[in-house]
DNA sequence: GCCCTTATAATTATCATATAATAGCGATTG
DNA sequence: CAATCGCTATTATATGATAATTATAAGGGC
């Protein structure tokens, strides 16, 4: 029996997961390059350690990203870059755990701005009454917590703000920005200890437009939010 | 030795892909509910008629995509609406098979108008040479065939115009829009017959502004293009 | 009677092995 | 020289067995 005091370093989740991140940590880091075929089923069940099943399951979580591909014969392919399913909060989790963050918070960023304004106007237009009040009492703890500062709390009510907000566009495909935000935003929590501003004002802003129906009024306040300067920066990791 | 004449109806793809797709179905008609637990492995294999090495890639699949959970004892779960990952164009290659599309196309052209002329702006920054030289030889195509028109060949070709600006971002949250595009576009063309409008001179500013590095340019054109309203709309099926 | 612990059982997780299907590649032959 | 056939490496699928997990129930102490 094992000891169960004793956490095996790896030993988060099931097999294939950790098979798959290491994979994919591989893949990602340019370790092993794309269009390049990976080594055989045998082969990797060796270096891993694992059964055939638990291989070949990681490897269908990966095909499902984009980031492989088999064929018999042939073998397994690294699928070409512009396959890699970014928007995918496991795959980014992956990334995140690389290192090179500053970039990636950088290119998120860009993606904010394109993305949450429209998100906010949406939500304006769309949120359901249960929505609004879940909203409502995630701005009512901002506040508090603007007040009573502290970084981690502010994060997290920050983070739940921002999810609502995807959630409340009733458009399936701004969905699964909530869960990538959520991801990054983690990352943040647990890999940096600064403060950054809290913004308050303009979430207020954000929030009042929603609350009041004005989707112009809640882009643009989105908007502003964004561009402010002491936002939270990729300035260190 | 079978008969290779004889095409079996949903023979398609591998076997964990197509009980992977039926599943799909199910969950997103609602056919089965969300946070609903669906049948132990054993009965699935039964009513799939295939081996529990092929249920479960297919479930893995699934899972990677935010439809599914599973736990011993406990069963797999359907995930709730929130988890499922609209942005993978498998996915979304299951959700427009399911027909009721006239909504689909309303809430894509809705992240469109976010994204892209966003997307536009960021690649008249940052396009390579080597994708100028592509969206150039695509350009000359789309304005070849506005003269010479033809649907299903206008179609490849947008698709084509609008798929590389997001790959000339240079952004990597950028990147799975390129596919997601791609689906929604070949469903179009083999779902549709009717024509619409070229739009030849709102792309032909698009491109122009790209090539001359002109990102607000370039994002308004966009914003104009998708503003058009004769671009195609999801009238009928 | 109530709470904590332990045992049970159902389900997924993993392993091991065998067989089938696929397709690249070379040999063979006309 | 070219077209075809067969060989072989690789993934795909099937089958059966064992381990790990955990909800639920049973039991025992207070």
């Amino acid at each position: 029996m094992h000891n169960p005091f004793i956490q095996i370093s790896g030993s988060k989740r099931s097999l294939h997961v950790q098979v798959a991140r290491e994979i994919a940590r591989k893949i990602l880091s340019g370790d092993v390059a794309q269009n390049e075929i990976i080594p055989s089923e045998m082969v990797l069940c060796e270096q891993f350690s694992v059964s055939r099943t638990a291989l070949r399951e990681a490897i269908k979580l990966l095909t499902s990203k984009g980031l492989l591909e088999s064929k018999p014969k042939v073998g397994t392919r690294v699928k070409s870059r512009d396959n890699w399913n970014f928007l995918d909060a496991q795959l980014l989790d992956w990334v995140i755990d690389l290192g090179d963050n500053a970039f990636v918070y950088q290119e998120f960023l860009a993606l904010r701005k394109a993305i949450e304004p429209e998100a906010a106007a949406l939500a304006a237009q769309n949120a359901t009454a249960q929505q609004r009040i879940l909203l409502s009492a995630t701005f009512q703890q901002m506040d508090y917590v603007s007040k009573n500062f502290d970084a981690k709390q502010w994060m997290e009510v920050d983070m739940e703000f921002h999810r609502l907000v995807f959630l409340s566009t009733g458009n399936s495909f701004y969905l699964p920005f909530a869960n990538v935000l959520c991801t990054m935003f983690k990352s943040f929590i647990s890999h940096s200890s600064e403060k950054g501003g809290t913004c308050i004002g303009e979430h207020r802003a954000i929030y009042s437009a929603i609350m009041a129906g004005d989707a112009e009024k809640a882009r643009e306040a989105n908007k502003r939010l964004l561009n402010t300067t002491n936002h939270r920066l990729p300035t260190s990791n």
